[in-house]
DNA sequence: CAGAATTAGTAGGCTTGCTTAGTATTGACC
DNA sequence: GGTCAATACTAAGCAAGCCTACTAATTCTG
């Protein structure tokens, strides 16, 4: 029985990235993409490396992500001046932008997701997955945050 | 809020994959492979395109993977004797056993993913995702399944 | 201060997903 | 029976994950 658990989400995960890229294409911006820009807002001037942690994903997969969305013109490397092997991250004015039009397609793609669930059974599974997020990660849901 | 379900299951779904993973590096096979020998025990014949309805996923993404199962001699490609155009797809003796064991590894994550929550909380959970994914394919979930 | 260990990031190469575009075969319709 | 649309699959090319292995800089330790 368990076993379907990490199928259904797993499969759910990934229909969910294609209803909100389909949106999003025009834009011309993932998911993934969308996720960095949202870190970046409220982490002005973060290192590579903490953008890996925060996201939960390796630092090479943070790398590549910011070559192509720097390519893009959406992010900004700068110098560190106290650690020359580092980087800070900064949002351009086009990223900025663009994340003013990504909100309400994030909006639409959870809405219709959720559709005909309610708030209370909304966040009874919001509460789960950040238990089997803690059970996989081994520290607290609270400490890798994207909301303080 | 409802921006951070997305957000969420995404995190959940890909550490799961990864742990499960590195469970089975051992043996060479990942996730996705584990759920094509799975549905194929269940659908011993079944074409790309079957196979690929079942997983949600585009039949080339399908195709591809089946290109690498092949060489890796867990699933063989037999003539379709009504439609020269597809494939049927059959299990190897090493696929079979390789199931078998992948099983248990399945098992342990889960286990490590679930631990600390309720059998009520996780048919709760199931149930939730069922939803979603319904909302998503805008099919009844039982349709796309996976034990019939 | 010199040398060792750690840390920050990159390079190459793999799988899994996608889109768009193509070939080959089948099936439906006049 | 011939054309034409639909179907089954493949090709090329991209993004996002991963692992292993590397360079360069920093920090720790004697």
């Amino acid at each position: 029985m368990e076993r379907r658990v990490g199928t259904v989400l797993a499969q759910v995960a990934r229909l969910m990235r294609r209803a909100f890229d389909e949106r999003a294409r025009e834009i011309g911006v993932t998911r993934p993409q969308w996720q960095v820009l949202s870190v970046l807002l409220r982490h002005e001037g973060i290192k590579q490396g903490g953008l890996a942690e925060i996201l939960e994903v390796e630092p090479i997969t943070a790398g590549r992500m910011i070559d192509r969305m720097q390519d893009a013109g959406l992010v900004e490397r700068r110098d560190d001046p106290a650690d020359r092997r580092a980087w800070r991250l900064y949002l351009t004015g086009r990223g900025r932008e663009i994340m003013d039009r990504l909100q309400p397609l994030a909006r639409e793609t959870s809405d219709q997701t959720l559709s005909g669930i309610s708030e209370a059974e909304t966040a009874a599974l919001l509460g789960t997955l950040e238990k089997m997020l803690e059970n996989l990660t081994g520290r607290p849901a609270g400490a890798n945050s994207w909301d303080d």
